[in-house]
DNA sequence: TTGAAAGCGCTACCAG
DNA sequence: CTGGTAGCGCTTTCAA
């Protein structure tokens, strides 16, 4: 029981191909008649266009490929789920790619999603990322993309949310609730993301007069173990922070466990502020303050740039989705 | 500059495209030197294969579809990763799709995936899904399914972890930790690894002499609201249990907030163990005990018996992935 | 060693 | 209203 063509249809029913197509895709110049003995056989028999066919044929492929650092990370996950209903809606299926937050894996998938014709790409880069170049290149074979989440001083569009902005408020809300040495754990500097949320929090620390300790401020590879031995190292100084502010899920929760086993409470003896996503902070014990940051509407935004692009328009933009601190049990 | 193809860098050349065609796949018969100008301008060009266009000649697209309940949950974010990865080894692609736990979603779902002819599935059914005819359609139409995570007694290959065993570990663990009132809080009765699980909680209670007290069995549609009624019910009892099993990751972390809701200690006044992934219990706090499901394991089992069917082995089979209860912060 | 032609499933165009 | 045909990019078979 083989999937059934056209043309079988049409060896059958003792009629031309370019005939069913018609019937098949509702177009005129079918009698209504011919038309319903087309369509009942093809219903009986399953019939399904081959969608390899169609994209031969319009050289089309109503595909778009993203590239995500951590797939199963939950932040990314959202985003990703809404990307796809969205393109989903429009027609699109989506390649999802996973770069294992490397720049070398990077350059694979972006290498895989053009060998598959992808029509255009949604990119959030690796935190190693800092040469653009693979990214621009696509643009020279007339591949739209979009970066997410992090972007770069280069002529592409993004949507991300606003880093600085949100810095400076956990920051300003921090001070406010008595912290007097917040410490500042970030990603690698080169990251656009780090260096801004690192400006909007030097920025507040400037305007109060409250002295910068460079000591304070860590910034290396993104992941679950450096986040536990620069908080450790935090920990030991001999002024010890009495705030965190964490720019990465995987910071907030290895910060967090070696706060706990230093034997230290949150948020009294230390408060912490993560960039994290609502249903982590919500696990977390005590809730996590936390940097909302909508990934539904990333999602959205990111697919309707790109979706815009497909059609023809050729302006950069870059989309601002506002993001705020929402206060929970681990600031006072 | 579009893509170049065979045909083009034929004309160029002035040669036949079965000859590009040839040099390209490293096929004998082109003299070396034809070989070397063919390559060097495929590769001057960025030529790269259509792949549309060869899974139309080969019949086959080297692509598989997958359906979950919600991609951006943890557990199935892992699960799906691992299952991407190995897909890839063997040169397949996989069509995500996304059945938020509904039966008529998932039916869409795979709706979709027959119209993009995907060579086989592998889903995770919703937790509504009771009649399998849908499923058991796909081997009509020649299309390879697999089953996860959840399975059911009809006649197709599945991985599913050791349900009822693990339910066992856990009960005589809560028992000998203590426990005199332990509660179950799973998923609706038709789903068959709710049966399952809260078969081998029976049965222990029932080989320790424990009454068994239906007041205690909470088993109703999976989400977060109905974890936490259900949860607030229990506490509520004239005897309230002293300890939980939850089968779901949702409702670990509901039914911990109800016990924090109701300022209860974890574990002092009631333990609690669930069915979740171990990078969730280690963000709970305090970490909870659970039962460790392999979703590294599971994926790769997964797909290795798609593969095995794509690959003409018809019988059907059974994976049994071991999963053990893994003690934490959360029982004593 | 190279070329010519057919065909995968579909659509578009032109003819009857 | 219907049929015939060419062609999307690629591979395969047969012929030169």
């Amino acid at each position: 029981m083989k999937r059934i063509s056209q043309r079988e249809i049409a060896n059958i029913l003792n009629v031309n191909v370019s005939t069913v197509s018609r019937a098949l895709r509702g177009l005129d110049g079918v009698s209504s008649e011919l038309r319903q003995k087309i369509l009942s056989l093809a219903k009986e028999q399953g019939y399904r266009p081959n969608p390899f066919a169609v994209s031969l044929r319009y050289d089309t492929t109503r595909t778009i490929g993203i590239v995500v650092p951590d797939v199963s990370f939950n932040h990314y996950a959202h985003i990703v789920k809404r990307i796809e209903s969205e393109a989903r809606k429009e027609g699109y299926m989506c390649i999802i790619t996973d770069s294992d937050d490397k720049f070398e894996t990077e350059k694979n998938c972006l290498d895989l999603l053009v060998n598959m014709h992808v029509e255009g790409i949604i990119i959030c880069v690796s935190q190693e990322t800092t040469d653009f170049s693979h990214i621009q290149h696509l643009r020279k074979v007339h591949v739209p993309v979009v970066l997410f989440d992090r972007d770069a001083d280069v002529d592409i569009s993004s949507v991300i949310i606003n880093d600085a902005d949100t810095a400076r408020q956990v920051t300003e809300n921090l001070i406010d609730s008595g912290a007097k040495r917040i410490a500042f754990l970030g990603g690698p500097n080169k990251m656009k993301q780090t260096s801004e949320r690192k400006h909007g929090y030097l920025e507040v620390l400037r305007e109060r007069n409250i002295p910068i300790r460079k000591e304070l401020v860590k910034c290396n590879y993104i992941s679950y173990n450096s986040g536990l031995t620069d908080t450790l190292e935090l920990l030991s100084l001999p002024q010890p922070p009495d705030a965190i502010i964490a720019t990465h899920g995987l910071l907030v929760t290895s910060a967090m466990r070696a706060i706990e086993s230093r034997g230290l409470r949150i948020p009294d003896d230390i408060q912490i502020v993560g960039y994290m996503s609502d249903w982590v902070s919500e696990v977390a014990s005590p809730r996590v303050s936390f940097v909302e940051q909508n990934q539904k509407e990333i999602g959205v935004k990111a697919f309707k740039l790109l979706f815009d692009q497909l059609n023809g328009d050729t302006c950069v933009q870059h989309v601002i989705v506002k993001a705020r601190l929402e206060t929970r049990e681990s600031t006072k």
